[in-house]
DNA sequence: GCCCAGGCACTCA
DNA sequence: TGAGTGCCTGGG
């Protein structure tokens, strides 16, 4: 990977794996807005960035190097070699070769944790247009003014602190329903350290997965999402609807089977590539609609 | 008006 | 331990 300085923007040249609308759009994160094709606002780490495709670079707008160094380097994940890891999912696994080939460019994002905790607890029975939405009402109502893009303001996710000022009803303004005493348990958690992410470092995977199931409205769903896009639980798998159909589709003969089943033989083909191969079949099920009711299906590989 | 969405808590057997 | 049900909200 290669990138140089141009005027006030830092460009990534010589990449891989990486296109900007398959990496932010599928599903893991909830902090963006598309200005047009490959050409997006991005919040993340209290910074807002105007990042796009160029002639086959990609752009991040008014950055500077310890930026891109200090945060999107690692917040997009560039420091991680995913040829290879398709390369291993890609070989043994004729489903994961097709679900890898229809978005080579997916990325995990490394997110802040409070943010992706809070986002994931929102998610629960819940669209992800609706989730944006939520989340963005919560950062303009606690969070900071961080900049303008397009005519558009922008706001920071809320700190901790911050967002623990904010009553029950006050949340329900921000259209989180009955979500909003989950938030607070779970903002209350983290600021009383209860849960702290210094300490899961020691801990194994299932073991983080126990402590963040502790907070209210987080069950093994949202605790994965949690510790794949935010902890670097690479292992982890989280395994909703979407997941849950496209693994019954293909590895159980069409059969609706159990989420613990799924969750065992996921962790068994794929072990600790289990998080790229769930984002890669997530993204295929959906869109494609595997698994979901015929008047919804479109058929796979035709489009 | 009804149904449901990237789950979870709660209840009851 | 597992199945069944209700939940804010808004778009189809």
């Amino acid at each position: 990977m290669k990138y140089n300085l141009c005027g006030n923007n830092v460009v990534l040249s010589d990449y891989d794996s990486f296109v900007i609308s398959q990496t932010l759009e599928c599903g893991q994160c909830f902090r963006f807005e598309k200005i047009k094709d490959e050409d997006y606002a991005v919040i993340a780490r209290g910074k807002l960035l105007h990042i796009f495709a160029d002639n086959g670079s990609i752009v991040f707008e008014n950055t500077t190097e310890d930026d891109f160094k200090g945060i999107w380097l690692r917040y997009f994940d560039f420091e991680r070699d995913y040829k290879s890891i398709k390369e291993t999912l890609s070989s043994s696994d004729n489903t994961l070769s097709d679900a890898v080939k229809y978005a080579p460019g997916i990325r995990i994002l490394n997110q802040d944790f409070f943010e992706c905790l809070i986002s994931f607890i929102i998610s629960q029975n819940n669209r992800i247009p609706m989730i944006k939405k939520v989340v963005s009402n919560i950062s303009q109502k606690y969070g900071k003014f961080i900049g303008n893009l397009n005519g558009v303001d922008y706001y920071s996710f809320p700190e901790p602190e911050a967002l623990s000022t904010a009553a029950e009803a006050e949340l329900m303004e921000c259209k989180t329903g009955f979500r909003a005493k989950y938030i607070i348990d779970a903002v209350e958690k983290v600021i009383s350290g209860d849960i702290n992410p210094e300490k899961f470092s020691s801990m194994s995977t299932d073991e983080v997965r126990s402590e963040l199931m502790k907070i209210k409205g987080v069950g093994p769903k949202v605790a994965d999402c949690v510790m794949l896009f935010s902890l670097g639980r690479s292992d982890a798998f989280p395994t909703d609807v979407w997941v849950k159909r496209v693994m019954s589709y293909f590895y159980f003969n069409g059969e609706d089977t159990p989420v613990k089943v799924i969750h065992k033989s996921a962790y068994d083909k794929f072990g600790i590539y289990a998080g790229f191969a769930q984002q890669y079949l997530f993204n295929y099920a959906r869109e494609f609609k595997i698994g979901a009711s015929d008047k919804k299906k479109s058929k796979v590989g035709t489009e």
